[in-house]
DNA sequence: CCTCCAAACAAACCGACTGTCGGTCTGGAA
DNA sequence: TTCCAGACCGACAGTCGGTTTGTTTGGAGG
């Protein structure tokens, strides 16, 4: 049962690197199934075989890239000893990898409204929120009644300065932005 | 030419109330324009007539709430003359407002997806952010070269805490978390 | 080696949906 | 009275997401 299991693997590969092209490119409305089997060669039966729907197919995308996010980010602040430090240096390197458009597209715009809010949040706890919100906690600087609240508002805001970089505004603005905006919050 | 006139305002009016309905109870995509004619029982050549397409009607409701929101806006924040609480009541009253399902759906989660972020920031520019990026200027705690970050930030954090209450989490903790958040960003 | 099942894939098909197009009706200007 | 533009109609084309039915094939068990 090897030979048959490498090929599923292998398909799906294929899906979700297309797919998550086109997601980037063209966002999820604007991406037919239609296209996704041209672009792969499959079937119909085949895609539907692997993923049960098009938002299932979207949700694997999505969880590949933030996958490949948290592990980047990990790299970023290994080694940093200082909580509040690595908080800050994750936070600037989050806002360098959204300079993708893709990640920006899916992870940002699309996902809260393809997944609906819920399931957008349950899936970011496990990734970069997660992250976030220990990172928060261990500089001391929140009391931990208000960990949560805080923690989600500073993604958001940090999520949105990504989106206000790619518009144009220079990447160097944004950065010290960010860091201002982080130092501010983290004063005891 | 004016009772041709009304009765194509009226027309507008009564798809824009049942398109507004629907679309907050189940969402852009889950929201057919099928179902707008069934409800409002007009034609399909009559509604493409007032609205090139379904985006457009989007938009045109989405105008709807924003301005309903920004009117109420301004009624909170009336008669303060400091311009630094003036920006924490208004604050506190759009989370407030924004406990409305309807306003969160629409304005919150399907409108960056649906306009894409350039056209939903535009949009977003005439209303509440406009509002609260002129509020943040006039306390003169923010820098006015990183004013435009400051703000985008802003409105998103307390975006997210609204989203954050609408998840089940009591009303007065995220409150006072907001403010909370706003006097630690604004102390001098 | 043969049998047989389940995974992988193919293709026709379905209902629902969006947007278009030619055409009708009518208020009001000329 | 004529005539046009705006309001409205409904059939239709094309697309899309998803289902169903059928075929191939790897490999486990006898």
């Amino acid at each position: 049962m090897n030979l048959k299991a490498e090929r599923g693997a292998a398909t799906r590969d294929r899906v979700l690197t297309v797919a998550r092209r086109l997601f980037a490119e063209q966002g999820y409305e604007g991406t037919s199934i239609e296209t996704v089997l041209q672009e792969t060669g499959l079937s119909r039966g085949a895609l539907y075989h692997h993923y049960s729907g098009k938002d299932a197919l979207f949700e694997a995308v999505l969880e590949q890239v933030e996958t490949s996010v948290g592990v980047r980010l990990m790299e970023a602040v290994k080694g940093i000893a200082d909580p509040a430090e690595a908080l800050v240096t994750g936070c600037l390197a989050w806002v360098r990898m959204a300079r993708d458009p893709a990640t920006r597209r899916i992870v940002l715009i699309d996902a809260p409204a393809v997944l609906g809010w819920e399931r957008w949040r349950a899936l970011e706890e496990r990734h970069a929120f997660g992250m976030l919100k220990a990172a928060l906690r261990a500089t001391g600087r929140v009391p931990k009644e208000a960990l949560d609240v805080y923690a989600h508002m500073l993604l958001a805001a940090i999520n949105e300065s990504v989106l206000l970089v790619a518009r144009g505004n220079e990447l160097e603005g944004a950065e010290r932005a960010v860091e201002d905006f982080l130092h501010r919050l983290l004063r005891p």
